[in-house]
DNA sequence: TTGACATGCAACTATATGGTTGCCTATATG
DNA sequence: CATATAGGCAACCATATAGTTGCATGTCAA
């Protein structure tokens, strides 16, 4: 419930951005060049995603003389799916049941 | 990567919805008016993000007269959890100490 | 039936967002 | 040095989004 939170989700709300971060995952490090290859978006575009990602710390940057390499960051996203998410998991079924109960019983 | 899934994340990426989900979780099965209560929006705000979080299947309804009770359905959450943020959670370590080396090592 | 209560629907506004184009800066390399 | 390459910056545009106000509909209870 962090404001911190708040930019990580917001990040993931595009698709745009999960794509990156899928090829990131695929290879990490690759330069700005390198992740623009073979998207239909300019490669200003694609600068802007990865600033919003690397707002929301899930993507690092470094320079190596002119590239700039990008490194994903597992951290938040694990974060949001301890803090956030697991509380989710936990009652699944306990939920659905009292659902699934109140579905059926609430009526008469 | 399913489309849905976009649904899921675009939910999730407002406060407000959040919030409504955490209300939810605290206390499932709630009316329109009691999910407002305490909230600086107006109703319809309220009903919109609700209908938000109905289309990406986070929630379900039904009506009781002239109350329509809110449900949480955890399992597009649990989907997310599992199929996206997943891969992640399990190269945490290794990407971290990737970049450490990388950030140490690459300069000279 | 009549009025109060809970929700639905529609139009409208303002701002956020994703994307573009154009130009500038910095680092290699011939 | 000159030129290509990789990226940064800023203005601009179109649409999406969050929120509002106003009114309509449906349901309960006296």
């Amino acid at each position: 419930m962090k404001a911190d939170d708040d930019d990580v989700f917001r990040a993931l709300a595009d698709p745009s951005r999960r794509r990156l971060l899928d090829r990131l995952h695929a290879a990490d490090g690759q330069s700005l060049g390198d992740l623009c290859a073979g998207l239909d978006m300019t490669r200003q575009a694609v600068a802007k995603h990865l600033a919003i990602l690397e707002g929301a710390n899930l993507v690092v940057s470094m320079r190596r003389g002119r590239e700039k390499l990008h490194y994903i960051n597992p951290v938040p996203i694990n974060g949001i799916a301890e803090r956030w998410i697991g509380k989710f998991e936990q009652p699944r079924l306990a939920a659905l049941s009292s659902l699934k109960k109140s579905l059926e019983g609430e009526k008469p």
